[in-house]
DNA sequence: GCAGTTTTCTACGTTTCGTAGAACTCTAAC
DNA sequence: GTTAGAGTTCTACGAAACGTAGAAAACTGC
């Protein structure tokens, strides 16, 4: 329970891209405008879906825990519940996690890392 | 295309296991005994599987590009295409890949690993 | 109270995965 | 060289996840 559809990965990268909560309907229309400039990352071109659409992601990415809506105003907001980078390395945890030789593959992991990022894990490292 | 069902997963765990390449047959009579011990990682109790199964199975992960066949002897003997270790990493970048702010998600993960590995880290990039 | 907006319920088509029978293809023994 | 048995491919079905959305219910402002 882990990965996200096309769609739900559209909506969670809208969420994350802007920081204030977002309506269903306000979702909708970013959801139909991106891409028009040039290629981003959006699968869902121009495409205009039909609100209820929307809602039922949302609600599926409620239920994953992805997204926090707020049911107090009426058209209820939703926003993400962590960042995307907070999202993206408790991912890479659960990845990890599965394996029993979490140091083998970190070994590996790095080994594939650019110059520049293993310079920024090298600072990050000596902080601890 | 990247996450495994469970029993797909199972196999794999079999394949990365034994370090030499196994059937069909070999593959089913192990599934059916895993965990006959105690709590392992399967899923797949004692349950006996048809051959057919694990055959459909395999095919499926060696379209995934996880798993390699040799088609010339005929019990075909199938392996993993590469380690545990290695395809974890991969999965790793894959999901950091994603991420447009990889220093950003880079950090939030260094933040949560253990002290122990937080050392292996420092060995790992200091050799580069 | 009513019209319009918003949300929930329900549903259907597609893909992925567990599962396996039926049919086809080898190989070894005769 | 034919055949029986082992092995592989084809085909298929049920369950779950996901894209998609209409119908119905709930709410809000007038």
């Amino acid at each position: 329970m882990a990965s996200l559809g096309e769609l739900e990965r559209a909506v969670m990268d809208l969420l994350w891209a802007g920081q204030e909560a977002a309506t269903a309907n306000t979702l909708r229309d970013r959801l139909a405008q991106t891409s028009s400039g040039q290629g981003g990352a959006a699968a869902h071109e121009g495409k205009e879906l039909a609100v209820t659409t929307v809602l039922t992601v949302l609600s599926r990415l409620e239920k994953k825990g992805l997204v926090e809506r707020e049911r107090g105003t009426r058209p209820h907001r939703y926003q993400a519940v962590s960042s995307r980078e907070e999202h993206t390395a408790e991912l890479m945890h659960e990845v990890l996690g599965s394996a029993p030789d979490r140091e083998a593959v970190l070994a590996r992991f790095i080994g594939s890392v650019s110059e520049g990022e293993a310079e920024t894990l090298r600072k990050l490292l000596g902080h601890l």
